[in-house]
DNA sequence: TGTTCTGATTGACCGGCGTCAATCGCATGC
DNA sequence: GCATGCGATTGACGCCGGTCAATCAGAACA
């Protein structure tokens, strides 16, 4: 449902009078794609890849605000200035769209501007929801929902062979230090929880960045507080 | 600014067609305004007061989302139900408006949801400004930058004697384990910061609910971390 | 196939913050 | 005035997670 109000808001802005050629751009992995306090000219929407959005402290440290997946859009129609910096995780095509052609139809088709707070609204659920998360839960809830949302998102890769009665593989697209960066730890921490949850067979690693899920409910309870320490 | 936005929303809703009677509510402190995950039947702008906005975990843990002052809507016109509990802080009047009223309009009339959008920005904008604090800041940080905020967000009363040059009092409307829960704190850790702040001279505690700035800018390079500990 | 580099993992250590508990301060009511 | 109770404050103590450092694993490249 959410997925479908970030697809139609491309083909409302090239109906009617706006003829506008909305063009796409490849970006290599880490590349900068707006930068915190630039002026925002162009809205994009991810066709293929991960973007990460963050915010950046002055003493240097870096919280991620959030992860932009396929369809969805790096939207600030009413914004002067960038509040975050935007970065390619890895390779990645983004949907270039002129703010202004957006921006100008805001006032007079209700359309648009509908469909932009249904954008804004959705990207407000997230961040409350990982205020909850940062908030209140320790580091062990932390990662556990991180990979419970990953498994929910359909960000997975089928398991080639599904002759076998194993879960579906998830692909973890960022590197630790996002997954920190986002959580609000270290890389440090972030490896070893994950490494406690495979001790106590709740996920099994194929590689890196590539894990199964083998306890759903269990990490829904490390993720919910309810559950001692992985001994 | 965003005042401005705030307040012309009800004076939209009673133009033209619909003729809408919005009413006053009296809540009394702790009184609960609405629920998370009942049904949004009204929306609410405060009036006079602070609501506290929070969500619960199923260990009972709770993560304040915001705080709600003056003229600022409780505004969930696309919610199909509350995403989280509404509670008054002190005694709070709030002027209530039928959400269907407002709901109708929204895809015909841009100015209204144009003007949706525009709230709906601004809490994303302080969602993402409050996870930078829960993620990335100390205990320190997280109490000097809350006590920034109150002080910049106008929620002052000027100090009846003027005459002498002392700082302007910053009142503080919600109790300690409010702060708590709003910063992922504990209430004896905010305590404790706070202290420290007074035997620093940042600030004065004229009570425990209203202090004085004693050095703003003190103050703020806690808030960013440049500062070692304040022995 | 070997080299190199980046990222992931694990270990040792310790400091900040949570937990538990006692005390204080202030408001409210009898 | 005195009792009661809630909220704020301070202290003692322990653990989780940050810091520093070493090692491992896999990808890229010649």
């Amino acid at each position: 449902a959410d997925a479908a109000a970030h697809a139609v808001l491309f083909d409302l802005l090239n109906e009617g009078g706006a003829h506008v050629e909305p063009h796409m751009r490849r970006f290599a992995p880490e590349e900068i794609v707006a930068l915190e306090g630039d002026k925002v000219e162009v809205l994009y929407q991810v066709i293929d890849g991960v973007v990460k959005l963050y915010k950046s402290t002055p003493d240097g440290r870096r919280q991620i605000v959030r992860f932009l997946y396929p369809q969805q859009w790096f939207c600030g129609i009413l914004w002067d200035r960038h509040r975050y910096t935007a970065e390619a995780v890895g390779p990645t095509i983004l949907r270039a769209a002129p703010r202004r052609a957006l921006a100008a139809r805001l006032h007079t088709d209700p359309r648009v501007a509908s469909l932009a707070l249904r954008i804004a609204d959705r990207s407000l659920q997230l961040a409350e929801n990982q205020m909850l998360v940062l908030g209140c839960k320790d580091a062990s809830g932390k990662v556990a929902s991180f990979i419970l949302d990953l498994a929910h998102a359909h960000h997975k890769v089928a398991s080639q062979g599904d002759e076998e009665r194993t879960p579906p593989e998830i692909v973890i697209p960022m590197k630790r230090a996002d997954i920190a960066d986002y959580l609000g730890l270290t890389i440090e921490t972030v490896c070893r929880k994950m490494s406690d949850f495979r001790r106590a067979s709740l996920i099994e690693m194929v590689t890196s960045s590539r894990i199964r899920l083998l306890n759903e409910n269990g990490l829904r309870a490390v993720a919910e507080g309810r559950c001692g320490p992985l001994h």
